[in-house]
DNA sequence: CTTATTTCAGACAAACTGAAATAA
DNA sequence: CTTATTTCAGTTGGTCTGAAATAA
């Protein structure tokens, strides 16, 4: 380590983040880790597709070109709410399912490997740690700013 | 959330470091997250350039345009390795330690919202833990694989 | 008529590939 | 002559902007 300080949480995340998008990648049969992503934030009774985007932290306009691509696969299919004909409505296939187990086992292998050096307990409380942050972050972003007096 | 499973610690931390980023993004004061890592992996002593492209995980080929547009701002400078005059030694300059400084404040603004949920020794743990799977990742790209008989 | 949702086309920036220049 | 390091030009894949289409 060249600097003295101790590295910013955000700069071993970066990192962190990098080195395991690339191992996905890798790892994933056939498919790009934001097909994954799309897959598991899907089920049966399907997903309002502007409320998929906001679940990935993605652009709607970008989400349109990756579900074509998983539509075309036969992974998702997309039908209209009857509630609200301007919405789409996104589920996933049988198809798309057995895409998504499969990639599971990928990853559960990755995951794995990711964190070797690490006790149960650890590991535990690493992902409690992480979905902590990301649900505080996801409450002052709906309530966004305390007011001042 | 839609899955039924527990969310794969790769997608957590995808999530986590998406908006990480793009908070730093905007938080940094005319510098982008890649400057403020690349002035962060510099001392006075200075590295060499390929030494700089490794801990920061980035491709030689754009290291080059990250530190040129720094060197033209004046925040870096290169030099030739006296004992292997192929080697560029990136050194910081007083005036890139002064745009660190500032940006080091930003990214502890930053870092104290993204924590403001955790307790000081959840925090510490956190990066301890974080740090560590870093570490051992490390590791293992550096002795890729047991030998299997 | 205005707004919401989805879709696409064009623009833009970021990463990778391949090759040239310099030095060992 | 071959290899290592840095540099740049060209290409490619990814994300964002803006506008059109459909429905409320």
């Amino acid at each position: 380590m060249t600097a003295s300080e101790s590295p910013r949480l955000a700069v071993l995340l970066a990192k962190l983040s990098k080195t395991v998008y690339r191992k996905a990648e890798e790892t994933l049969p056939g498919m790009s880790v934001k097909d994954y992503m799309a897959l598991t934030n899907l089920d049966d009774r399907g997903v309002p597709q502007q409320r998929l985007a906001e679940s990935l932290h993605m652009d709607e306009n970008n989400l349109v070109l990756l579900l074509n691509a998983l539509e075309a696969a036969g992974s998702i299919a997309r039908r209209r709410d009857p509630d609200d004909r301007r919405r789409h409505i996104v589920e996933i296939t049988p198809r798309g399912k057995k895409v998504r187990e499969r990639a599971e086992r990928g990853m559960a292998k990755l995951e794995e490997e990711l964190l070797a050096g690490l006790s149960p307990p650890e590991r535990a409380t690493l992902k409690q740690l992480v979905l902590r942050v990301l649900q505080n972050q996801a409450a002052s972003a709906r309530q966004p700013e305390a007011a001042r007096p």
